[in-house]
DNA sequence: TTTAGGG
DNA sequence: CCCTAAA
């Protein structure tokens, strides 16, 4: 799925996944259970590093045979470079859980080179689907499908040729599919052998990582230098046709500083930002639970969505922290924005039957990193595709929806789309000025800094009709609903020209900020294929085409708060608190029955007696939303009327007020205080 | 910033 | 819910 990339690199594939044996004592042993249940204890994590490092090897190595004129594959050191700190390269993998199946996607992609003649070179994508993996299901059958790039001696250069295998892969489990299960391939050199939580206890006392043979130069010694750079208490040794790592018992350090996301110095990888980036797209949990997905959601796009930083392992935060300590001349680090953008989630002028993908939107998420060198750093971290609209049958599989969508995807991408800035919720239009000018750079703006995609046509072709796959709707270009021109005479400020589509489709240019070399590796390359792009999740909404008027064009923008109705326990706080204070004191109402309640303004409050009153006027039948209770509703009639001939505003009986309207007001009138 | 009202 | 004049 999944914005695929060919790389031009490759290497025979990590074994996935393993999971160190739990420390002996007992007390190791919770903490380090809980680490794995949360997936803080994560082999893809020491895979990753680990493959940092044969990558740091195969870039020297590389660079010495080069000196020494030998015609090797030449992984410049540019290009592995760039590759890795693409962050979404080495390994990555999806899952999709449904009834009894369970549906992995995995890609294995770290280069390594190492061996002299050959090198090694190959991509290795599977997908393996498992049937029937229910609970009670003792074994399962898996297909894998490979595709390898190898290297091709003849052109000096990474053939992409695609190869494609199927191989049979048994998949036991013990049991309780929950109590964890084992891969195993039947035939093939390429193993994947794995454990998780069922054997982690009978694990031999290290880490065990089945890394191909030709990652192991005979004459090198990979053992020493990252044993002691990375994993100071590990060690190596060959180990069939791998090398087996090993951790001592007391590596429970290491476990606990990823915990809390420390700096562990056994993990202070120079790739350190991609491999977290790993574990966001592939946590051990991930794999260990392919059946079981239950605090990572998928998202559209195959993503896994994490929840807010619950079960699913604080990945952003320590992300950023990594970041942070990456950086040490950073001085500040601004917050990240929050949901910029738009996304009309609430407007839904034409409901669309059935739809899964919608919530258009269209957001960065964003660290600005603001350095001491007058650089403006962004990193952001996602981007969203506004505005996708998808309209597939009801008999359409999961798998085509995720197709239809990477489709659209990578229409929108690869059509030509420009990248928007948002500073507080306005379009910066003028391409001409400066960071500082438009007060990008400043501190207390970057709060409220967002990209956005937009679409390079303003032609709108409704959606995307995907038929089932006999009767292919012709794919229309994925298309954003019309927006307002952006030419029409100019109410707007400091436009000169239409600077929004002076961008080519080309969204690397969201980055295109000035930065130091150093803030090359923060950055996450918006490109085509960046795996950064997350798509929304999905509500039953969808967003009609709204038309803009030429007003409002300088808000467009602007993201509506999101729909939020009172319900009956808020209508009864809002009665019972104007009953006490009256209509004309909204912010003590606020104060006192929504202190809490950050997303209710007084204004809402307001609002919301107005809609009362209105409410409480008309018949029932004429009434919609979730009914309130007459009870209540007779109670705001008659705190209206009492409190509109008692005039509220008067000062000076805060607390005797309602006290007092109770005794000395017209009793039919009197809200009802208790 | 809050209130008050129209949209 | 939004927008805004007015206080």
């Amino acid at each position: 799925m999944v914005l695929k990339k060919r790389v031009d690199y490759g290497f025979n594939g990590f074994r996935v996944p393993v999971i160190p044996k739990a420390p002996r004592s007992a007390r190791r042993r919770v903490a380090f259970n809980k680490a794995v249940e949360d997936g803080q204890v994560c082999a893809i994590e020491l895979l990753a590093s680990l493959a940092g490092q044969l990558l740091q090897e195969s870039e020297s190595s590389a660079s010495s045979n080069a000196s020494e004129g030998n015609h090797q594959p030449a992984f410049s050191q540019g290009v592995i470079e760039q590759d890795i700190q693409d962050e979404v390269k080495p390994l990555k993998m999806e899952e999709i859980h449904q009834g009894n199946c369970a549906e992995s996607t995995f890609k294995t992609e770290v280069a390594s080179q190492k061996s002299s003649q050959k090198p090694l070179s190959h991509t290795k994508t599977g997908h393996v689907s498992v049937n029937n993996s229910s609970d009670c299901c003792e074994k399962a059958e898996a297909d894998v499908k490979s595709e390898i790039f190898e290297w091709d001696n003849k052109f000096g250069n990474y053939s992409n040729r695609l190869v494609e295998t199927r191989e049979k892969f048994r998949v036991s489990t013990h049991g309780n599919i929950k109590n964890g299960f084992k891969w195993e391939q039947e035939a093939g050199s390429s193993c994947i052998r794995g454990s998780n939580l069922a054997d982690k206890c009978s694990l031999e006392d290290h880490l065990e990582l089945y890394v191909s043979p030709a990652l192991i130069d005979s004459k090198s010694n990979i053992k020493s230098p990252f044993h002691r750079k990375f994993f100071p208490s590990a060690s190596f040794s060959r180990y069939g046709n791998g090398i087996k790592l090993g951790f001592r018992d007391d590596d429970e350090k290491f476990l606990r500083c990823k915990r809390v996301c420390t700096k562990p110095k056994a993990f202070r990888s120079p790739r350190r930002i991609a491999h977290r980036r790993i574990r966001n797209l592939m946590s051990s949990k991930y794999w260990k639970t392919a059946p079981k997905l239950k605090d990572c959601e998928l998202s559209d796009l195959g993503v896994p969505r994490y929840h807010k930083r619950k079960t699913c392992y604080g990945f952003e935060r320590s992300q950023h922290n990594a970041i942070v300590k990456k950086r040490k001349f950073v001085d500040r680090v601004s917050g990240v924005t929050s949901d910029g953008g738009f996304s009309s989630e609430s407007v839904s002028n034409s409901p669309q039957k059935g739809m899964d993908a919608d919530k258009p939107s269209s957001s960065a998420k964003l660290h600005v990193l603001k350095a001491k060198d007058s650089h403006v750093k962004f990193s952001i971290k996602s981007i969203r595709i506004p505005e996708l609209y998808i309209e597939v049958p009801e008999t359409s599989t999961v798998g085509s929806l995720k197709r239809t969508i990477m489709e659209a995807v990578m229409a929108i991408l690869g059509g030509g789309a420009h990248v928007g800035v948002l500073l507080q919720g306005k379009k910066v239009r003028d391409d001409n000025r400066t960071l500082v000018q438009t007060g990008i750079s400043c501190n207390e703006n970057l709060d409220t800094l967002s990209f956005m995609l937009e679409p390079t046509s303003l032609r709108a072709s409704p959606t995307i009709c995907v038929g089932d796959p006999s009767s292919q709707c012709e794919t229309s270009q994925p298309t954003w609903p019309t927006e307002t021109p952006v030419l029409d005479s100019g109410v707007t400020d400091t436009l000169h020209d239409s600077p929004l589509l002076t961008y080519p489709g080309n969204l690397i240019e969201s980055n295109h900020e000035p930065t130091s070399s150093l803030a090359d590796t923060t950055v996450n390359k918006i490109t085509p294929d960046s795996r950064a792009i997350v798509a929304v999740p999905a509500t039953t909404e969808t967003l009609a085409v709204v038309p803009v008027s030429q007003k409002t064009k300088r808000s467009e923008f602007v993201q509506r708060r999101t729909r939020r109705p009172f319900s009956v326990t808020e209508v009864e706080a809002l009665v019972h608190a104007v009953e006490e204070l009256g209509t004309g004191r909204w912010r003590d109402v606020k104060l006192r029955a929504f202190e809490n309640a950050d997303h209710r303004t007084y204004v809402d409050l307001k609002d919301k007696w107005k809609t009362l009153v209105h409410t409480a006027t008309i018949s029932p039948q004429q009434r919609r939303g979730e009914p309130v209770p007459q009870e209540l509703l007779d109670r705001v009639l008659a705190a209206h009327a009492f409190w509109s001939q008692h005039q509220a505003k008067q000062h000076g009986k805060h607390q005797a007020g309602p006290g007092t309207l109770k005794i000395t007001e017209a009793s039919a009138e009197r809200p009802c205080v208790c």
